[in-house]
DNA sequence: GCGTAAGCGAGACGGTACGTCTGGTCTTCCT
DNA sequence: AGGAAGACCAGACGTACCGTCTCGCTTACGC
């Protein structure tokens, strides 16, 4: 790697993005095991101190990288909303969760979680509150619009559409391939 | 604490609980970061060896506890099985996971299943897979028995009823109250 | 190096003597600023947590080896001292002080006692002190005995004798063949 | 302090005088361990990339400050040298290396020799030799106008006068009183 | 009734990674 | 030229646990 190009007294862009990349690699090839500050400096070619300076831990870093491509490869469907456009939303999901690296850090986060509070907090506050709000936005509108008639509010008809999927892929079962039809059929049909 | 018993050549039961009790009440008190093997140790005032010679790991600790504490405090029916008693099945699993301390080592294995492939296995062996079983057996009597006439096969059932409860549980967001309900009524119901 | 035998449950007088002598040899070959307890561990074949059980700071290491080294290649003689011992034992410190390693370490100690009051006591306590007891011992015996008639009281003596041999190590010049003949001639002559 | 003068692109002479104060205080305030680059320059009210212009290393800045205070505070004796003369630079040597600041950063000049061989070298290039060749200069002087006749080469003589003070210097102990007297008396005497 | 075998508490050991710190270099911006 | 600020690489620091090992003891079993 050529000796990126020093920035002076600015926040090095390249670095950053080094250290994202690291830490999405690390993961994926060596696990959360692998995953140490020490092997993220290494490998992105960084100093450690350059990593605790911007990051208060490595689940921050995930937490970015997370986000970033949460927006590039799960996006939350921009047409207006019907039970096809969810449909193929849950699909998208099923494939980002099981599929995507960044599904991958999904799930590191879900779990990191459960062993950190603190972690549980930023992750509530950066990604998952912010996801639902949008996700939220999506069924109401579908709704308002009379395209579907969930048998739930909102936010518990998310819970029981992206629950099973998560679960399956937490539990390294597969995604059953009717799923998301007959929940959407089910829960969000006409009657 | 007074100094246990020698047991000479053969298992001292009493060390083995003072270990299994010492993790429950480090997870619980100081979450999976506090849970050492050192601290267990120390806790449970036993030798790390004594701790190194049963058990794998502390994972396989917490294994112990949770398929001894789910046995007793989340038994499956052994009514025949209604819609009724899946019902009520699904509440107590919900309380089980919100409530009980053995629901927070369930939300912790499933947590380090992320992060290693060892325990995601020993997990399955041990536990899911077996649970998985009698649960598998309990919706397909009460199908073969004419109580509910489920829109899945019985695993994505399953996946389905659960999946949104220890997604929540996960995610730390209330169980929605009409959650179970609604599920049994429309995807196990008569239609 | 062949993994060396673990004494179990008492400390493991190999891994002291590794330790002493990794010292030793990196202080020679790459100076006190090559002197890491890191690197000390590494080449000692030692965890760094052994060495901090035992020592506090890197330079109570070398005072343990001074110390021994000290004991065994710069003996105080035992004989009845007379001009001709006290003679032989400050050439013997000259060649200690510019060719034995363990006079490298006593070098180094007196400068890191400049810079580190704490270091300096220790030192003081440990190995200035005791050594000059003894020293001034052999000086009152030869005093006594009528072998010698000191010009100055004890201690000093002691440092016009030794404060050159030392300066001149300190600046690296070297010993004058004649110093040790003269000054026993002129300060502890007859008249 | 009021902001300096500005001196456009000329080497500002106020800079670096503050710093060699800066460093020259930071040593007796806080040792050598508190002497570091940024403190010396924080302390100066100079920025880091000043004092890296123009000293190579922190070393540097005390042999500057050295150089400039034993020219002014221990200058060489020059009226014509006798035997009182020397007495009282032995004398003013002695107050020198104990009482007066700059003394303070010769001893800890020597004792960075014995850590960095290439402070030893620029040390003896830019301090010592100079010195000595002025103190040899003084003792042949004398030595030619037959007002003393050393019982050893110039340069030993030196070493047997200068190595005990240093000694005790370094070693914290007191400089005996009669010392001097004594030494002059025995080495440099009439017969 | 004594030797053998295993379990036990204790704790030292070689390691890995942690998060902190300092040192010296570099760059930008301003005076 | 020089100040201020601060990012950056490098790597040592002392700490916490890891999993392995040996010690010295105690108990239970079988010859």
């Amino acid at each position: 790697m050529p000796p990126r190009t020093r920035s002076g007294n600015r926040r090095d862009e390249t670095a950053r993005l080094d250290v994202l990349h690291a830490a999405d690699d690390l993961l994926v090839e060596h696990g959360f095991g692998g995953l140490t500050v020490e092997a993220i400096a290494k490998r992105a070619g960084v100093a450690k101190q350059t990593i605790y300076r911007w990051w208060p831990s490595k689940v921050d870093i995930l937490l970015d990288t997370l986000i970033e491509d949460t927006e590039k490869r799960l996006p939350i469907p921009t047409d207006p909303p019907t039970a096809d456009t969810i449909r193929e939303y849950l699909r998208a999901y099923a494939r980002f969760v099981t599929e995507d690296p960044a599904g991958k850090v999904l799930l590191t986060l879900i779990a990191e979680s459960q062993h950190n509070p603190a972690t549980a907090k930023t992750f509530h506050e950066r990604y998952l509150g912010p996801r639902r709000e949008q996700e939220r936005a999506m069924i109401t509108a579908a709704t308002d619009a009379g395209e579907i008639t969930p048998k739930l509010p909102p936010d518990a008809t998310l819970d029981v559409l992206l629950g099973p999927i998560v679960y399956c892929a937490l539990t390294n079962s597969p995604i059953p391939r009717t799923l998301a039809n007959t929940l959407i059929g089910e829960l969000l049909g006409p009657r």
